[in-house]
DNA sequence: CAAGACAATCTAAAAATTTGATTAAGTTAA
DNA sequence: TTAACTTAATCAAATTTTTAGATTGTCTTG
C-alpha cells in the first residue's frame, strides 16, 4: 500500500495545533485516528517524526524537514486539483489556432496578449500558414480555430466574419509598371509577378488572384514579398495595412491595371462543431472580434482610407 | 476524503498498457479495481480522463495533462521517500558546526567541499566565532560539533585532537620592537598589542595569551589583525600558517621576547554525547582529520618549519 | 458469424480507517 | 502533597473504502 498524502495534512494540523487532541478536534476526527495516521506515516517513511519522551510530543529535526516537504507536496496536489477544476469549468487544456499570414498580425497579437492576461489554464498553440495551407493544417492537426482569408466549406464549419480587408496591386516607384496607364492583362503578364507560396502540400494550381504570366516569383511570406517589391523585383498584391507608409511616401505605387487594382476580402474565424470551442476558444473569439474592430478604427482614423 | 495519490500510478500504468485488463494484470489487481480507481480519480478531479465512446478507452486531452502532472507529483513523493530513507539510514537532517577563527580555513573548506561531493541529504550550517565565542555558541545553538583552539570541559564532551598549530609573536619590520633584543615584559607593555576580540557576550576578562599592557587594539578577525600588523600599528600573536610568506620576505619579524615568542596549541574537534553525531557528523570528523593531516604535510613540505 | 477482448457494474469479501473507551504517564493548581 | 486534568498510546468494535470475482453489453478480429 502506498503512502497516504492525507497524512501530511494531519501532520501539518498536528504541528500547528501542538497536540494530538486539538488536532483531532480541528480535523473532526477521534484522537486515536490522528495517532494512527502519524504512526502509519512514520512507518511508511521509516523515520521518527515525533519525540514522545516528554509530556507533549515534539517534532524531531527530521520531522521538521518532512513537514516542510509534505506541505510542498500538498501544494503541488492542490495545484493539480485547481487545474482540474478549471477544466471542469469548461476550460480546454489546449487551444490550437491556425492563422493566415495574409492577415494583420497586430490585432491577433493584441488578442493573444489579452488572453494571457486572463490567466487561463489553456495552453495556446499558434501556427501561421499561407493560402490553402491554413485549411490543410486546420484539418490535419484537428485544430480548434482557423483565421482565414477564405476557405472551402467543410464538415459542419461555423464561420464568423471579421472586418473586411483590402489588398492593392502595387510595384516600386521605379518599376516600369508604375510609369504606365491603362495597363492590359497581356502587358502585366510580361512582368515578374511576386506571390506568396501556398504552404499546403497538395497546392492548388494557382491562387485565384494570380495573373497567369510566365514570370512568377514565389516568396515565403509578406515580409519577403514587401522587400522584393521595394527592390523593384516585380509587382504584386499587398494588403493595404502593410504598406500604408510606403504608399504615402511614394516608395510603392498602385498599378493602373484595367481589371482593377484593389480587391477586398472578409477574413473568417472558423471552428467546427466536431470540436466545439471551450471557454478559451470562446474568449479568443470575443477578443479577436474586438481587436479587429479596434484595429480597423485606428486604421481609418489614421489614414482616412478605410479597410472596407 | 482526499484524493488518493496511488490513483495517479494506476493512471500511468493504464496509459502505458493501453487497456484496463492489461493494467490490472501488471498491477496485480482485478480489472474492476482499476476501473474503480480511475472512476474515483475522475470524480475527485471532476474531469473526464478517458473517452469511452470507442472500443478502447482513450485519454482525453485533459487526461494527458493530468497524467503528466500526476507523474510529476509521484516523482515529488518519491523524492520525499528517498530523503526519508536517507534519514533512516542514519543521516541527520542538519549538521551545525562552530569553528574557531584562529584555525586555518583551508583544510576546513577542503573537508566541506568533500562533504558536498558525497551528495548527502544533510544541510550543513557553518558558523565562525572567536575565543570564548566558539563554545558559547556551541552551547546556545545546541550545535553538533565545535572546532576549537581550547575549551572549558562541559557535560559529556568528546574531544578529538587535530594536529598542533604554532603561533608566533610578531611585528612589522619597521616596528621598534623588531629592532630590539632580549625584550622584557615591561618594555613589551609600552607598545600597542593587537588582539582578536572575544566574540562571546560574557567575555572572559582577558585572553590567556595577552600581555596586560594598557594599549590594546581589539580586532575582529585575523585578516584585520594581519593588516594592522603589516601597517606597523602594533605587535601580536599570529598563527604561523597565516604569515609564512611575510616572515620569509621580512615584512614581519619575530619579536625577541624573553618570555618566548612561540606557543603551540592542539585544536580539538568536540562533540557531546547529549547530541550524538549522525553519519554526516562522523563523515565530517573523518574528513577534517584527513584534511588537517594533509595540510600539515603540505606546510612542512613547503616551509620546512612545521606546525608542531 | 463465432470467438474473444474490453470495460462497466454489481455483490460479497477483504482491508483500511475511524471511533470510543481505557490506561499510564505527565502537568497543574489548590 | 494530592486531586483534577491533559496527553497520547493501545485495543476492540464499527464503519468505510477498496478489491475480487462474476456478469453483461459492446466492439473487434479472423
Amino acid at each position: 500500500m502506498r503512502i497516504d498524502i492525507d497524512a501530511f495534512n494531519v501532520l501539518q494540523v498536528l504541528v500547528e495545533e501542538g497536540s494530538f487532541a486539538k488536532a483531532s478536534e480541528r480535523l473532526h476526527k477521534a484522537q486515536s485516528a490522528v495517532s494512527y495516521q502519524i504512526k502509519k506515516l512514520e512507518q511508511h517513511l521509516g523515520v521518527t517524526l515525533f519525540n514522545r519522551d516528554h509530556y507533549r510530543a515534539e517534532l524531531t529535526p527530521e520531522g521538521k524537514v518532512i513537514l516542510a516537504e509534505g506541505q510542498r507536496l500538498l501544494q503541488h496536489l492542490a495545484n493539480i486539483e485547481h487545474l482540474a477544476s478549471r477544466y471542469s469549468q469548461g476550460w480546454e487544456p489546449k487551444l490550437e489556432l491556425i492563422i493566415d499570414g495574409a492577415l494583420p498580425m497586430e490585432p491577433i497579437m493584441s488578442a493573444l496578449k489579452l488572453m494571457s492576461e486572463h490567466n487561463i489554464p489553456t495552453k495556446i498553440q499558434l501556427n501561421m500558414e499561407f493560402l490553402g495551407g491554413v485549411q490543410h493544417r486546420f484539418e490535419r492537426d484537428q485544430a480548434d480555430l482557423m483565421l482565414v482569408k477564405d476557405y472551402r466549406t467543410g464538415p459542419s464549419y461555423h464561420p464568423k466574419s471579421l472586418p473586411t480587408i483590402t489588398s492593392v496591386l502595387v510595384a516600386a516607384r521605379l518599376h516600369p509598371l508604375s510609369q504606365r496607364r491603362d495597363i492590359s492583362l497581356p502587358e502585366l503578364q510580361q512582368h515578374v509577378e511576386l506571390t506568396i507560396e501556398d504552404s499546403s502540400p497538395g497546392k492548388r494550381a494557382r491562387d485565384e488572384m494570380q495573373f497567369g504570366g510566365d514570370k512568377v516569383f514565389y516568396l515565403s511570406g509578406f515580409i519577403m514579398k514587401k522587400n522584393a517589391l521595394l527592390k523593384g523585383l516585380g509587382f504584386g498584391w499587398m494588403p493595404d495595412f502593410l504598406i500604408t507608409e510606403e504608399l504615402a511616401n511614394g516608395e510603392l505605387t498602385t498599378i493602373d491595371f484595367v481589371g482593377g487594382n484593389r480587391f477586398s476580402f472578409t477574413p473568417q474565424l472558423v471552428s467546427t462543431s466536431e470540436r466545439p470551442l471551450g471557454r478559451a476558444g470562446q474568449l479568443f473569439t470575443e477578443l479577436i472580434l474586438q481587436e479587429f474592430a479596434l484595429y480597423q478604427q485606428q486604421q481609418t482614423g489614421l489614414s482616412g482610407a478605410g479597410l472596407g
